[in-house]
RNA sequence: GGCGCAUUGGUGUAGUUGGUUAACACGCUGCCCUCUCAAGGCAGAGAUCACGGGUUCGAGUCCCGUAUGCGCUACCA
């Protein structure tokens, strides 16, 4: 049996981070076991879906590296086929026409309304399942049908007896058919309903494993009553413990904003393997005592075991450890706080992004820098040409304490334009303490203009025997070029930058007045 | 209200069939390195394994109960 999941997602806003590990998850499994990754959009809501949306999830998947195979599939488009099956059901006696009116909820009071009625019904002693249609003849049912009377189709739980199935995370589950109410298949308009349609579109494409949110647990028992309704196999089921906010709440878009939305981490500068492996280990770690023997997949090459504390993956490597069986049940906080710029995502994210940005192989790196100081206005084709090795030594210079790459446009912007700030703290603590230096530093100008050829270490030396002459400390020479240079009071080691930045570029920043100007 | 699921340091997690001082990562503190800041190295703080019973020579690991959180209970998805 060739594997197929799918990811089914419903387009009302962006992509979701919860909604994006479920799809990683998805992937995972599909790649890990030979099987397919399917993608459908779960549109039936026409009001609130919209194609933006559609565009921002696939965008998302993409840059996620999650590819999809087949071919994209709308639910939407599927709806004709549901009605249909809907209404044979009712042929087949197995669900019945609801002639009951409409109720009209507004959406917030929903909640309340669920608890007010089952309090009532239960104060009252009614079966809150007692449907007055249910065991309406046929015949009867037909003539109110054709006689153009509005009605919902309900699917016909039986009384007694009980529903179970075996999820691969959360185990033995198991509900009494006393516990699950006539649900509606379809809308008095003719709109089929969620359960329904997840259903028929889950038998129609083939697919072998629902892998999903926990928040579908306890419906998945109405969907295994429709399955055998269709006389359909009912695929395996593994659900997936959610992702809550720090106070353990939902984590919702409305309330958080775009911390939850998966383009934000794109858009501030992530890197895409960084978040998929960050996104990989919540509610999901590898097995550690695993041999190598048992994670090679196909004939890729044989992997070293886990040492203790590896949590860096690869894809590849990703796609070896995956297992179902290692996703935990208990749900996971993702640790951010609101209002503090310093940590508007989680911690251990931001590390981990910070890590691939020094460890990752330039080539990849690279592109993606150059992607960041093309949308500033930073970027030059000559860094692809002429300065192509200049490029990537700046690169590995300075990407060392990056955490975004953001940061390469921002904190970096000295190294590529002449056109950066300079940061007040750093000028007053590194510049204008020392009055001298308004001599000293174009002083030192000279000097390393006199180096040959320019290096870090002839500039050190050059420095450092200015420095002796001068008599005074190094460090106080150090620390302002670094502040004439770029602007800033930390970074890479100053001699370091005066290699990269070159004899020209740094005499004359050596020689600037702009400290002076800006801040006295 | 009913039903279901979960509960290991601030966060993410490990903890094989119950067996000595509960492990790792992030974060935090200090020291080293040093021209700054990171990185790196070293050291450290922080968990009566939600709580209460029980089984056992022995329980984070098994059983029962309680609490808390979350989910479902819609002609939402």
């Amino acid at each position: 049996m060739t594997v197929r999941v799918r990811f089914a997602p419903s387009p009302t806003g962006y992509l979701h981070i919860g909604a994006a590990r479920s799809a990683l998850f998805n992937w995972l499994f599909a790649r890990k076991v030979g099987g397919k990754f399917l993608l459908r959009i779960e549109d039936t809501d026409l009001q609130r879906s919209t194609d933006e949306s559609t565009r921002s999830i696939i965008e998302g998947l993409e840059w996620l590296g999650l590819d999809y195979d087949e071919d994209l599939i709308f639910q939407s488009d599927n709806a004709d086929k549901h009605r249909a099956a809907a209404k044979k059901l009712v042929e087949e006696g197995k669900a019945y026409r609801d002639f009951t009116p409409k109720e009209q909820r507004e959406d917030k009071s929903v909640k309340q309304g669920i608890v007010d009625r089952a309090r009532a019904h239960a104060a009252e002693g009614i079966d809150h399942r007692s449907n007055p249609f249910r065991d309406l003849p046929q015949d009867e049912s037909d003539a109110r049908a054709a006689a153009g009377e509005p009605f919902a189709i309900r699917l016909k739980v039986a009384r007694d007896g009980l529903s179970r199935f075996t999820d691969i995370v959360y185990g033995e589950q198991e509900r009494a058919h006393s516990e699950i109410e006539d649900l509606v298949l379809l809308r008095s308009d003719g709109h089929p309903l969620y359960n329904l349609s997840v259903v028929l579109d889950d038998i129609e494409m083939g697919i072998t494993h629902v892998i999903r949110g926990q928040d579908h647990l306890t419906n998945t028992h109405k969907q295994i009553l429709l399955y055998q309704a269709f006389a359909a196999e009912v695929p395996r089921f593994a659900h997936l413990p959610l992702i809550l906010a720090p106070n353990k709440a939902k984590l919702s878009k409305r309330k958080h904003g775009e911390v939850v939305s998966l383009t934000t981490y794109r858009d501030r500068g992530f890197v895409p393997a960084a978040f998929r492996n960050f996104l990989a280990l919540l509610g999901w770690s590898p097995d550690p005592t695993r041999h190598a023997a048992e994670i090679t997949v196909g004939d890729s090459e044989v992997q070293p075991n886990l040492e203790p504390g590896d949590e860096i993956f690869s894809q590849q490597r990703l796609i070896e450890l995956f297992s179902l069986d290692r996703i935990h049940k208990s749900p996971a906080v993702f640790n951010f706080q609101e209002n503090d710029p310093r940590h508007w995502t989680d911690d251990k994210a931001l590390w981990m992004n910070a890590e691939y940005i020094r460890t990752m192989p330039s080539a990849e790196l690279l592109p993606m820098v150059k992607a960041e100081l093309r949308s500033e206005k930073l970027w030059r084709e000559e860094y692809e040409e002429d300065e192509s090795e200049w490029f990537a030594q700046c690169i590995s210079l300075i990407r060392q304490r990056f955490f975004t790459l953001k940061d390469f446009s921002s904190h970096g912007r000295a190294y590529f334009s002449e056109d950066f700030d300079f940061e007040e703290a750093a000028v007053r603590k590194n510049i204008l303490k020392e009055p001298k230096l308004k001599e000293l530093l174009p002083a030192l100008a000279d000097r390393l203009e006199l180096a040959e050829p320019f290096t870090a270490t002839s500039a050190e030396a050059a420095l450092r025997a200015f420095s002796d002459e001068a008599s005074v400390k190094a460090g106080l020479l150090i620390n302002a070029s670094r502040t004439m240079l770029t602007g800033q009071a930390v970074g890479p080691s100053m001699f370091e930058v005066f290699e990269i930045l070159g004899r020209e570029r740094s005499a004359m920043r050596l020689r600037s007045q702009r400290p002076w100007n800006e801040f006295q």
